[in-house]
RNA sequence: GGGCGCGUAGCUCAGUUGGUUAGAGCGCUACGUUGACAUCGUAGAGGUCACAGGUUCGAAUCCUGUCGCGCCCA
């Protein structure tokens, strides 16, 4: 019985049922059957895999909202909708998550040894691990749990092995020494993107190397010559200078480089000059990668700790010398007096010794950008190591070849460019890590020298026979598990159903900050073993922000927890306020110190539909409702208004999901319902709904009603699931008619032309302005609610008032008004003339001052003969009348014969005034 | 240095291919307990659409420049 609900929205007593029930009815499971037996049309994504280790935030509660409004729409279009969720391994993450915990307790992993630490973080995997998905459900997340998935499940083991085996076999995958990003604190190696640059306010330092006595002629005609680098001591020594930003890497300088076509330098390349600090002598060798634009045209190099450097030593021939140690403290290749300190430290001892050698040349404050390790934020460490390498070119082919064509479509578009510009300038991809949590490399190594990369465990070389293999230490980045979720999670390198079924995708629902990292590569990845894309749509959504516009985060403490506002708001109250602020391409903002401000639209709406929805059940009733087919010849202009509204409401609703605009979505299903449904029609029908109206009509009232209270929350569904799926289920229905099981697979709304009734909309909205003004004229006089009004219409559209007369009952309860008379009146009253025409009378003997009431008209004439002035001078303009589309010289032509007639009869009303 | 984006009501932001009397939510003001809802209703105040040029019959919307802000890549 619907007169048990009560009159606040209490979430907390109707979600976690509900979502109870769409489980236990196998409303989120899609079988692979679906598509191959029952042929239904796939709709398939798959969740960005939040890390294990991480608890539900903002950025969450957005990213699966949106991913939920999608599935939960196509679901009701009748596709297999299916959603995949899961987590991800997260290798540095993770592991420093249970470091930690091990370092609070006094240990470190390697005290544990490699074996049992992995199990440590296996357990607490096991224990916490499920507790983000879990999280998810509180929002409504209509994933299907039966596919949960873990990157480091076997069967996704799986996988990764059979895509390093293959890349290696067709020689895309290497390994090799060179330099790459090395966090010291973390002991791992990491990719380009996961070293952020951090624009940072630094120094360049000057530096003085000296030039033995035997160049000093050379040295003397490049200083002739130009060579903005080479001075003289005050004892006539010569010097060149080098800058810096990273003095303590000198000491493992190996020499330095001058543009070949440089003039200025020619008779120095050659020579060898001192390395200060060392002993060393180093020479000047000429190279392309110098920019002689740039600074003094001068470089120093240093090979074993710079990626450009290590290019020009392997061009030159120059020596390599490695000065750090891993955890970045000074070994003993640098001098003495430098050895085992740590990186800064030996940067200020650098400079302090080179200043007590007379040899710095002043500094400059230098901004420029420092790589720091995504993971832990210490400054990366460019490092001279031998890694595992993904050669990156031939993959991006086809995956920048996909976003050229349009077979993959980004939303917002200008993410398109952003993607190519990277996929064109694509660098080989390091993919090893120095860690124990992760897929361990599938390499191994014989004493023979022998390298085998295998599918199966080998057991002994294929090569000498020995069986002394030891595998290779490291494992594989944890996005390099990641790439393949789109059809690791459905069992390739099986052939299996689900493959068959579900790949490729659709939809890729995620944030901009992972476009490189994650998105790109899945798209490389399915290319190469799938040869197709893996999902055509890429959605990239924006950043959670707090009320000053900083992202939330933990360390800031300026998070929302979603959770919170689900037990204090409800999830629906939490998904409306995301989507209603999900507008293409802008970010989210929420105030985290007055959360209940940030989430009271949410809230608000929420409760509004739960009280239409109350009032509407209350007073239709528990008995069945006709059909509409049945009550058609009885329908009322309101109900005609309101189903062509309804028809214009999903018709919205549908090109908006169509075109990802969920915003302009939430924004007009909130203005249909409340402004309409609720303002409007709940209004219009309540008097038709009592008992003692007659039947045929209270027939066709409550038939419209529970009809468009039926589309109306089956259009709301995807954004606000729970409140909509409450109520409907309560809804009356007409009797022997087919009544889905559950409002998630409600069929969605479609509409035909002739839903829409242009007449009826425009007969309403001249309604709605006289109910609007004679409520404005009421507040203007101060006539409170209380005190009934007499009203007086004059002119309007055909027929205008005998539709205001059979609505009598509707226009006393929405303007308080009981005398309804056609005519123009007369004597002293309020005054108005409509848009359509009809002009308005109240008679306000002894509550209106005339003066008042004159000044209040030629306020109105004066804003309306403006804008008609406007619109003639549009008309008198030759050119606009030629140039402009038929359409909007009509519209034009409408707006001036409208405006003039009211401007006129408001002046007449005015003269009449004045006798 | 290169690339991308932003500057619209007190606040947070919409405004799709140039054509409306420029909108929403929150906040604010006034009035209101008419039996769905005070998490409400009614009405209202509040904007020279950053600035300066330009294109066009017509610019918040397109182009150029200036100022301010943010992000990405080197």
């Amino acid at each position: 019985m619907s007169k048990e609900l009560a009159p606040r929205l209490d979430p907390r007593a109707i979600e976690p049922a509900r979502y109870k029930a769409w489980q236990d009815g196998g409303h989120f499971h899609v079988p692979a059957s679906a598509v191959l037996e029952d042929g239904r049309e796939p709709y398939v994504i798959v969740i960005p895999p939040p890390n294990v280790t991480a608890a539900l935030h903002m950025g969450h509660g957005l990213n699966n909202t949106v991913q939920d409004v999608l599935i939960r729409w196509r679901r009701m279009q009748g596709r297999a909708a299916l959603w995949v969720p899961g987590t991800d391994h997260a290798g540095i993450a993770t592991q420093n998550v249970v470091e930690r915990r091990l370092a609070e307790a006094g240990h470190t992993r390697q005290e544990l040894g490699r074996e049992a630490f992995v199990e440590q973080v296996w357990d607490f995997v096991g224990t916490t691990g499920g507790t983000i998905l879990e999280q998810l459900k509180a929002i409504g997340a209509s994933c299907d749990w039966e596919r949960t998935r873990f990157t480091l499940d076997d069967d996704l083991a799986q996988a990764v092995r059979e895509v390093f085996v293959s890349l290696y076999e067709k020689d895309l995958i290497y390994r090799g020494e060179y330099i790459i990003n090395w966090c010291p604190r973390c002991l791992t190696a990491l990719s380009n993107e996961e070293a952020e640059g951090e624009e940072t306010d630094g120094r360049l330092w000057h530096l003085r190397y000296p030039i033995p006595e035997a160049s000093w002629t050379a040295a003397k005609t490049a200083s002739e010559a130009g060579a903005e680098a080479i001075g003289q001591f005050e004892d006539g020594g010569w010097y060149l200078t080098v800058s810096t930003t990273r003095p303590e890497t000198m000491l493992g300088d190996t020499g330095v480089a001058v543009h070949p076509s440089d003039d200025r330098y020619k008779a120095l390349v050659g020579a060898n000059v001192e390395l200060p600090l060392t002993g060393r002598l180093i020479p000047v060798v000429a190279d392309r990668h110098v920019d002689p634009e740039f600074g003094s045209g001068m470089v120093k190099v240093t090979p074993a700790h710079d990626k450009n450097d290590f290019e020009i030593a392997g061009r030159t021939g120059l020596d390599i010398l490695d000065v750090m140690s891993p955890d970045a403290h000074m070994t003993d290749s640098a001098p003495e007096a430098f050895r085992g300190m740590e990186r800064f430290a030996a940067r200020k001892a650098v400079l302090a010794a080179l200043d007590a050698e007379g040899l710095r040349a002043g500094e400059d404050v230098h901004s420029h950008a420092v790589p720091h390790c995504y993971r832990c934020g210490t400054v990366v460490e460019p490092r001279l190591s031998e890694q595992w390498f993904v050669s990156m070119k031939p993959l991006a082919e086809p995956a920048l070849a996909a976003s050229r064509d349009g077979t993959i479509n980004f939303t917002p578009p200008h993410w398109k460019r952003v993607y190519e510009h990277w996929m064109e300038n694509i660098q080989d991809w390091c993919i090893s890590r120095q860690l124990w949590w992760g897929h361990r490399i599938p390499v191994w190594y014989c004493d023979c020298g022998e390298e085998i990369v295998a599918r199966e465990d080998p057991t002994e070389c294929p090569k000498c026979g020995g069986s002394s293999l030891q595998q290779d230490p490291d494992v594989l980045d944890t996005w390099f598990s990641s790439q393949l979720w789109p059809f690791s999670v459905f069992g390739w390198p099986n052939e299996t159903d689900d493959m068959q079924a579900f790949y490729p995708g659709h939809t890729m629902v995620t944030a901009p900050e992972i476009l490189f990292f994650w998105v790109a590569r899945m798209i490389m990845m399915g290319y190469e073993f799938q040869g197709e894309a893996p999902f055509t749509e890429v959605y990239l959504h924006g950043t959670v922000r707090d009320i000053k516009g900083r992202k939330m985060s933990k360390s800031l403490g300026n998070g929302i927890d979603p959770l919170e506002v689900v037990e204090e708001f409800g999830a629906d109250a939490m998904r409306f306020t995301i989507v209603s602020q999900c507008a293409v391409g802008t970010d989210i903002s929420l105030d985290h110190e007055n959360v209940e401000a940030a989430f009271a639209n949410g809230r608000n709406f929420a409760n509004k539909i739960w009280n239409a929805g109350r009032f509407a059940l209350m007073s239709v009733g528990d008995a069945p409702i006709r059909s509409l087919d049945e009550v058609q010849a009885d329908l009322g202009e309101e109900d005609r208004w309101i189903l062509s509204r309804l028809a214009a409401a999903t018709d919205d609703a549908t090109e908006g999901l169509e075109r990802f605009r969920l915003h302009e979505v939430a924004d007009g299903l909130y203005h249909f319902f409340w402004g309409e449904i609720c303002d409007w029609y709940l209004e219009l029908v309540k008097s038709r709904l009592g008992s003692d109206s007659d039947e045929a009509d209270r027939e066709a009232a409550r038939t419209t009603l529970v009809t468009v209270l039926d589309g109306a929350f089956r259009l709301l569904h995807p954004i606000v699931p729970f409140v909509t799926a409450e109520l409907w289920s309560r809804l009356p229905w007409p009797e022997g008619a087919d009544r889905p099981e559950d409002l998630i697979i409600a069929p969605w709304p479609t509409t035909a032309d002739a839903d829409r009734d242009e007449a009826v909309e425009s007969d309403m909205a001249g309604f709605q302005s006289l109910v609007t003004e004679v409520r404005r004229l009421r507040k203007e006089y101060g006539v409170g609610e209380g005190q009934r009004i007499a009203l007086m219409v004059h002119g309007g559209p055909t027929g205008f008032f005998e539709s205001l007369s059979v609505r009598a009952a509707a226009v006393e309860q929405l303007a308080r008004v009981n005398r309804l008379e056609a005519g123009s009146g007369s004597g002293v009253g309020a005054n108005a003339v409509l848009s359509n025409g009809a002009e308005l009378f109240v008679p306000l003997e002894g509550v209106i001052d005339v003066e008042r009431e004159r000044g209040r008209m030629e306020n109105e004439i004066g804003r309306l003969a403006g804008v008609l002035a406007g619109v003639e001078k549009r008309l008198a303009n030759e050119k606009f009348v030629a140039n402009a589309p038929e359409d909007v010289v009509n519209t034009a032509r409408d707006n001036a014969r409208q405006l003039q007639d009211q401007v006129q009869k408001l002046r007449d009303k005015l003269v009449e005034l004045g006798d």
